[in-house]
DNA sequence: CTCGACACTGATCGGGCGATCATTAGAATG
DNA sequence: CATTCTAATGATCGCCCGATCAGTGTCGAG
């Protein structure tokens, strides 16, 4: 009646059960079992949240669910591998350095790491089990919170600051205040994947056209802004 | 076994009220019995999501599950009740007044606009019932969507022209690129209460320093890039 | 071709779920 | 104080959950 999730979501090549009436046993090495079901668990969590059940997991892999609990102690457990696979195994460390590469001009670096990072994070899997995660509680997302900010925010305010000739940060530090302005930014690039891909309200842009707009708007609202800020930092009343 | 007794829901007044440590059985008038089970459902299921049980609610509530029956007739309806009082039963009708007020500097207006809508929003409840609704994958996130695109942005769409002198409506009509905009600027207003009362990560400024240096920034670098957007629109190639 | 290791299954356990129903008790009425 | 209406309860149903374990069947080593 509620949820209809298409029911066939097969991974394997050969022949293994859509709608199987007779599912034959296949026997697989531990490690290729183990990758299968972490794989399936991640779209399948992804899809319908952490109170899914181990048995349609297994119904999906073809497979009967005690075999689940023979690579995975318990479902937390397996819960918690599946956060490793989508938070940790999918970062770029090559895009940190091209926010900071200024043989390019910021704009163009800022749009492409921007385009390169969303085809990570704009993905019905990713964006799911962000939203589920942070609302279980755990702190994954605490941490995913201060690994943006060090590694991408902190980065642009870096360049931006070069860029626009504001004082580097060795004159003056890096404001909370301007870290929070770029998570406006950030936050808007956020929400267009959130429209589109969590709640399925079509953008009126495509996602290219739509980062170099957003960009273009932050590069030239954001300096002054900061200028201000930092005026009052350096000189403080 | 359990006699947790937490008993402080002793809502009515008139008479005595000696706060009955036994106090076994409460009767109360169904209208007020109907509200007390719908203000604890919308607490609760914002807390643990909508898979949480009847029977863990029955109990913050100090009477047994199946009274909640006698009121709702599934959980289901229940829900859907919760997510009337929480997104429509909110909203005020002069913040779009306010908007549009032109007695009143732009800056002003969204920055108060915003406050006040965030005072709304950002709220436990109604953050978590947002994106556990969304999640959940029924329609009531894309009407609020559309809701807010037409009640917010387009009106602040509106104003930015007319303060900056740009083409009205008449001779422009809204483009979608302009609507996108203003999510970057919405969507990374919320994106600051998802940080703070869902992911608990706490941000640097407070609210309203946050407000008003976002609405700032969008105020310096949106109408520019706006301005390029119309003249494509006016004379495409 | 045989056989043993072990990847996999079928049966099952205790418990929590949404929902139903006959029964009980609290307050307004006479 | 007895009566009556009905808000609220206690018991229970059928189902699905996470987890366990004794048994089964497949496949590679000999």
């Amino acid at each position: 009646m509620d949820h209809d999730l298409s029911r066939e979501m097969n991974g394997k090549p050969g022949r293994a059960a859509s709608a199987p009436p007779q599912a034959r046993r296949q026997r697989l090495s531990p490690d290729e079992r183990r990758r299968q079901i972490l794989e399936a668990a991640v779209t399948y969590f992804a899809e319908v949240g952490f109170d899914g059940g181990t048995r349609a997991l297994a119904r999906k892999l073809g497979v009967t669910q005690p075999l689940i609990y023979r690579y995975f102690p318990s479902k937390e457990d397996l819960i918690r591998e599946v956060y490793n696979e989508v938070y940790l195994s999918r970062w770029r460390a090559e895009w940190e350095d091209l926010l900071s590469d200024r043989s390019l001009p910021l704009r163009e670096r800022l749009v492409t790491f921007y385009s390169r990072y969303t085809e990570m994070i704009f993905d019905s899997k990713w964006l799911r089990i962000y939203l589920f995660s942070g609302l279980r509680g755990i702190g994954i997302n605490q941490w995913w919170i201060t690994f943006v900010e060090e590694r991408i925010l902190r980065r642009i305010c870096e360049e931006v600051r070069h860029t626009h000739r504001l004082p580097s940060f060795a004159e003056v530090p890096v404001q909370g205040a301007e870290i929070d302005l770029y998570w406006t930014f950030h936050g808007g690039v956020f929400y267009y994947g959130l429209r589109r891909h969590v709640y399925r309200a079509e953008p009126h842009l495509d996602l290219r056209r739509f980062i170099e707009l957003s960009v273009d708007s932050m590069l030239e609202g954001t300096p002054p802004t900061i200028r201000r800020i930092l005026a009052e930092a350096a000189a403080p009343a």
